[in-house]
DNA sequence: CCTCCATGGTTTGAAAATCCAACTGAGGTG
DNA sequence: CACCTCAGTTGGATTTTCAAACCATGGAGG
């Protein structure tokens, strides 16, 4: 099983889905906020309490969000005005990036942290498939 | 289905795998560097024209890397003396990270990208297992 | 020897992002 | 009316990032 490939030689930034996905969830704080949605917390105030990121660039964070298709704004109160925040189609995707994340820190940082992260139920496929454990690709 | 739980209230930041794991890899450009381990770029020139880095802030996460136990520092050359980097048994295993961002952007942001992060070859278990699509776990 | 080149960085100084604390504004609550 | 909550914004210091230039080791060619 070798990981590697030839190398490459480029002139220029390679092209990659990787590099464009991180344009939009990879600057700090990004992942913890899509993280708290799974966690059920929508509120601006429980967010910068259970990431612990500042408010301005919470509130930076969020917009981006949104603005990404990640996260979408849902008011909960006409008066006084307020809305929270909630995970768009697009950002309930991202679930198998932060399961993936926190595998790799359960098995190779935090082996004794208890602390998982939630849980959708488990929908076993009518047709059953085999995954690569690796990769998650569908194999026949 | 739902992937949401009950607010949580908490009074400082949540205890958490997936935010201890990104202090190790959710700094800027450190994920292209791993991929590009994978890509078989492992010297320093190669990794900074693949990635775009800037050579002092790539020259300070391949410091991290290494210090963090994802990255080792190989010698290719005596005279010339110069390393080169390589993933440790931890690097390799960022591999289902990488493969998740992929497969999310390929679904959500890249839809006709064809630029493939490299795969390692499918080793299908001698036990069959039936893995969740979304999150990996293995079920009986 | 001298010059040029490649590699793997470091240095310098400016620009941008982050952080923290205080403040605002819309609207309850007692 | 004073005080509280929520969802931010503002100001100013700190930190990080960036781009370009520079440095150090050594090889190759003349």
């Amino acid at each position: 099983m070798s990981p590697e490939t030839e190398p490459t030689a480029l002139a220029e930034p390679r092209p990659c889905a990787i590099a464009d996905a991180l344009e939009l969830i990879g600057e700090r704080w990004a992942l913890l906020v899509v993280r708290e949605m799974f966690w059920g917390n929508h509120r601006f105030s429980q967010i910068q309490r259970a990431t612990g990121a500042p408010r301005d660039i919470l509130s930076a964070r969020l917009r981006s969000l949104v603005e990404a298709g990640i996260l979408e704004k849902r008011p909960y109160s006409e008066r006084p005005p307020r809305d929270e925040y909630h995970l768009t189609r697009r950002g309930r995707a991202l679930s198998p990036v932060l399961m993936a994340i926190q595998e790799w820190s359960y098995a190779e940082i935090d082996d004794g942290c208890t602390h998982r992260f939630p849980h959708h139920d488990h929908q076993v496929d009518p047709v059953s498939t085999f995954t690569c454990r690796v990769c998650g690709e569908v194999l026949r």
